[in-house]
DNA sequence: CCCTGATATGCTCAGAACGAGCATAAGGAG
DNA sequence: CTCCTTATGCTCGTTCTGAGCATATCAGGG
């Protein structure tokens, strides 16, 4: 076994918080700190940035410890549900720091908040798909998807050097975004962002390079460095984890109608579920109970106020809302 | 935002490296080196320590491939599929250290190989049940469940503090053991690791602490460190997995007989399953397609040897094979 | 050569789960 | 009172699942 050599590194905590208000998933953001180091893209806007503090080795006796301590000094906010996302750390994730003092490893850990509470000075809660605006089909399918990426896809395709890495590119295309027989599959978020990148159709992916793709669009709103492929795991995980295990109800008020639960999963799969269907499956499944009151402000029949069942997670071995693999 | 204060740590990579042969899941482990600062065990048999390699900043230009370098190196070993697994940061995860120089931050990595490639001098594969006996039901209910584990957990939550306490460790012992009306969740594998380390029924628990828990059992097979917790972050992930990836094609020859599978299936999953409905799912779902060749040693009727069909990766949403949520 | 003991493989059948839609209930606005 | 809106209950055909029965095809022993 070869011995350890400490390098040169430096470990920092990222901060994935998401709530859902209006129907829309949100993302806790910071604008960029001016004294940062990269210059700012050729955009004019500021980028978003995901909050990110540092870990003490005297004081955090773990990793999450350190983030909800960071975190509450940062913003107030008490996390309650939170996991550890992935941990990242390319050479090229900080390129201005390459070469320099050190590298950067960064623990990404999602967390589900109930409300918007006020951020901080400088954060703002960004709408996720702000980000990946090619992953909400609630409206049906985007325009922006046949438009720009699906075209732009085919010329990354026919630029690949040989037959081999064409056909492979074309497979790949195929698989995460659902062309030629292949379904959509809602939950490779990640696979479709890392796709658009190495295509270059990112803005993330054209900032160490020499700009040789003149004609690609710029897809959804970039952000500071790596961030936006630490949104799209957070995104991924939490669609993954949709299927079996409660975690919607960590963004839901204690009492809830059905409709406003459906809504809230629709706002996070990215796509709208059939009525009926959703209440028998939560019901049936044991994850809700109806409390008798109700709520009027419907504008139609009054809808019954419902509550998240805990005792579930006792009965049911995989808890989660019923969804279809494809819209 | 605060600034990042460079704290002392080290950073690793462990690798958990799976296999699968003679129906027994094992995973590579070094012996513990001699030169190691933390005494061993009470035990007499020397502790199973998972790889462990440096993280080069300048060489590795991801965490992946620094993972895949080292391993190649000491082991020889060319990975084929590998995933991040978690990152382990806990500050008494290496006591020894505590208050000494060092932070040791250890990303893990989980590996599946296809053959027992034979180990280098220090290292050899070890049956993972062996670490976990409470998880392998195929022989039926493991006694130990009922004569050792589920009592002292008994006795664990009667010396809770206080009602409230002993409420909630009666909750947890009830989900993770499947006591009381709920049922064994085989995917539960790290739950349950963590409530006996909690409940100072696995010989790690008793390290840093005295012992003040005279009559408790020692379950499984110890290891170095926190690294039987890695472990059951594996297994757990593995068999959480199965369920929705093909990963056991990753663990088996590109050639094997339907019962073959089943028992790769079974040994990972760690219950057996209706043959019947076991071929009719996997071959239904498109995961497998048969050639026409046959295996004649298996003693009774030759086999027909199937092979896995890349393309379900197009087809269908989430390829893994049909599994029951419970034995 | 036939019987026995293996395993492989095909088929059935009832119950549960699922997808889609129809129908009715109960509010508010005009 | 009528219409619009949303909530909620129910049906129906399809598919999936769990369990078991039946048959096929080999090896080896009498």
């Amino acid at each position: 076994m070869r011995e350890l050599k400490p390098g040169p590194f430096e470990i920092g905590l990222n901060a994935v918080i998401v709530a859902v208000t209006e129907e829309t998933p949100r993302v806790l953001a910071v604008q960029q700190p001016a004294a940062s180091p990269s210059p700012p893209d050729r955009h004019d806007q500021p980028l978003d940035t995901l909050p990110y503090g540092p870990l003490h080795p005297q004081r955090d006796r773990t990793l999450e410890l350190g983030l909800r301590g960071w975190v509450r000094e940062q913003t107030g906010i008490e996390l309650g549900y939170a996991e550890q996302l992935y941990t990242f750390g390319d050479r090229n994730r900080a390129p201005d720091f390459e070469g320099g003092v050190a590298r950067i490893i960064s623990v990404a850990y999602l967390a589900l908040v109930r409300e918007t509470v006020p951020p901080g000075p400088h954060a703002h809660w960004r709408d996720c798909y702000a980000h990946f605006p090619w992953e909400d089909w609630r409206e049906g399918r985007p325009h922006q998807l046949d438009d720009q990426i699906l075209p732009a896809l085919d010329a990354w395709q026919s630029r690949a050097p040989d037959q081999q890495a064409r056909k492979g590119r074309r497979e790949r295309i195929d698989i995460a975004f659902g062309c030629r027989g292949a379904s959509w599959n809602w939950e490779r978020v990640l696979d479709r962002y890392e796709l658009l990148y190495e295509a270059g159709l990112v803005a993330e992916a054209l900032r160490g390079r020499s700009k040789r793709l003149p004609a690609a669009p710029s897809l959804g709103r970039p952000m500071l460095l790596d961030h936006r492929r630490i949104l799209a795991t957070a995104l991924d995980r939490i669609r993954g984890k949709l299927r079996y295990r409660p975690v919607v109800f960590e963004l839901i008020a204690p009492q809830f109608t059905l409709l406003q639960l459906q809504r809230l999963v629709e706002a996070l799969a990215g796509f709208r579920l059939h009525k009926q269907n959703f209440r028998r499956l939560v019901e049936k499944a044991g994850l809700v109970e109806g409390t008798h009151r109700l709520h009027h402000n419907t504008g139609g029949r009054p809808a019954e106020l419902f509550r998240f069942r805990r005792e579930v997670i006792r009965e049911r071995p995989a808890p989660g809302v019923g969804l279809p693999s494809s819209p």
